[in-house]
DNA sequence: GCAGGCGTCCTGACCTTGTACGATGGCCAG
DNA sequence: CTGGCCATCGTACAAGGTCAGGACGCCTGC
C-alpha cells in the first residue's frame, strides 16, 4: 500500500492527483477521521504544507476525494450495458443504483462526505444526467425525471440515511430492553424479526434487502406514475 | 435572547439542562460550526471547562441536542390526534411526519447532527415506536412495518438526503453552463422547470413539496402492499 | 462555633489540527 | 556564474477539546 513513503535516491512529485489518491488511502485503511493534513503528507512522504502547493486547503481535499469516488462510480456504471426503452427503465436503472452502492461499500467514509459536500461536483452531475436519461428512454417526463431525482435523494447514489437502526449487534439492544414497556411495537416488532431468522441477533437486518426493498418500492411508485402519464 | 449571560449578584447556576439549552440556542442563530464550549460557556456567563461538570465532553453536548430536539418533535406530535385506523393510516403517518418536519426546519443543524449521532436515542426510539404503531393499527404486519421503517428512513423524521440539488439558486447554474453540453437531460430538464416554474431562478426546486413528493410515493407503495398482504 | 468535606466553578496549560509566512535548494536561461 | 522560478519545507500561530489542580462557599458533625 503506502509504497511512496519510501523514497529512493529520487523521490516522486507530488500532485494533486497523488494527493488525492492517497487521501482515499487513509480514508479507506483508517476511516475518514484519520485524515489530517500531516497524515496525508506522512502517507506521501512529505511534510504538510508540502500539500498546499498543490491543493487549496483541506475543504479541497474533502471535494476532491468524494469527487475521485464518484469518478469511480461513473466508471463502473457506464461499463454496464443494460437495455433502458420502455417498461425496462426500471431495470436499468435499478442495475445502475445498485453497481453505484457496489462502489460506495468499498469507501464506507464516501457517504458522509458526499451528504457534506455542495454535491455539485461534474461527476455527480454527470451520473445524475445518465440516470435522467435512463428514465427518459422509460419516457418520462422532465417533470416526472425531476420529481424522480428528488425522490430517490441519496438512494440514487447507492446509500440510504438510516435514522432507525434497531441494533447493529452493537450494545443497542440492552438500551432498547431499558425502557422496553414503553417501546411495545418495537419490542414486538424485533422480536419477530429475531424469531424469523434465527441465526441472527435481535434485531440484526440486512442492510442490502433493506436497501432494495425501498429502492424498489419507489422504481415501482414511479413506474405507476409513468403509467398513467403515458 | 442570552438573558443568562448578564448575571446579577446571584447567578443562576449552571446544570445539564440549562447547558443543553444554550446550546440548542446556539446551533439555532448561529449554526452548529459556532457550537463550542467555550462559546457555550461564554453564552451561560461561565468558564469552559466549568461545562464539564455536567456534560462529559463535546460528544455528550451533541447528543443532548440530539436528544432536545427529538423531545421537541415528540410533544408536537403527540399532540396531534389523527385516527389511524384501517386505511386511515395514511394520513395518519403523513400528518405525522409533515409535523416532525416542522421542528426540523426550527433547528436547520438537527437532521446533520441526527445523521452523525447513533441515533438509538430514547426519543427518537419512542418516535418511531409510535410511527409504527400507526401502521400497525393500518393492519401492518410486523415485517411490513419494519420495511417500512427502513423504506421511510430518514424520511421518517421529516427530512430527506439530497445529493442532488439542482442549485438553490447559487453559483450553481453556471458551473452547470460551464459543460451543458456533456449534461443533455439535467439541462433539458432545468429548462422546463424554469418555464413551469415562471418567477423562480433557473433550477429552483421547492423543498417541501419534492419532500412531499417522495413522502407520498413511498407511504403509497405500502399501502399497495398492506392491501395485498390483507 | 468551627473544621473538614463536598459540590461547583475556574485558572492555566497541553495537544491536535489547519494553515500563514517566509526560507531553502535545485534547476534553467542569460 | 547568477538571477529567478518551481517545489518543498521549517517555524509558528490560532482555534478548539480537555486534563490537572486549585479556589471558594455552604453544610454538616463535633
Amino acid at each position: 500500500m503506502a509504497a511512496d513513503t519510501e523514497a529512493g535516491p529520487y523521490r516522486v512529485p507530488l500532485s494533486r492527483d497523488r494527493v488525492l489518491r492517497a487521501a482515499v488511502r487513509i480514508a479507506d485503511e483508517a476511516g475518514i477521521g484519520a485524515l489530517t493534513m500531516r497524515r496525508l503528507a506522512e502517507e506521501l512522504g512529505a511534510e504538510a504544507m508540502s500539500l498546499y502547493y498543490h491543493v487549496a486547503n483541506k475543504d479541497e481535499v474533502l471535494d476532491g476525494i468524494a469527487d475521485v469516488v464518484a469518478r469511480e462510480i461513473n466508471e463502473v456504471v457506464d461499463a454496464l450495458d443494460v437495455p433502458s426503452a420502455g417498461a425496462q427503465w426500471k431495470t436499468a436503472v435499478r442495475r445502475r443504483i445498485l453497481a453505484a452502492r457496489e462502489v460506495l461499500l468499498r469507501h464506507p467514509w464516501a457517504p458522509a462526505v458526499f451528504e457534506t459536500r455542495a454535491a455539485m461536483s461534474p461527476e455527480i452531475l454527470l451520473y445524475h444526467d445518465r440516470l435522467l436519461g435512463l428514465m427518459r428512454d422509460g419516457g418520462f417526463s422532465y417533470d416526472l425525471g425531476h420529481h424522480a431525482l428528488h425522490a430517490l435523494g441519496s438512494r440514487a447514489l447507492g446509500f440510504s440515511q438510516e435514522l432507525f437502526d434497531p441494533g447493529d449487534g452493537s450494545g443497542a439492544d440492552e438500551a432498547l430492553a431499558g425502557f422496553a414497556e414503553r417501546l411495545p411495537h418495537l419490542v414486538g416488532m424485533l422480536a419477530e424479526i429475531a424469531h424469523d431468522d434465527p441465526d441472527s441477533t435481535l434485531g440484526w437486518c440486512d442492510d442490502q434487502a433493506e436497501f432494495e426493498f425501498g429502492l424498489d418500492l419507489i422504481l415501482e411508485g414511479l413506474d405507476r406514475l409513468r403509467e398513467r402519464s403515458s
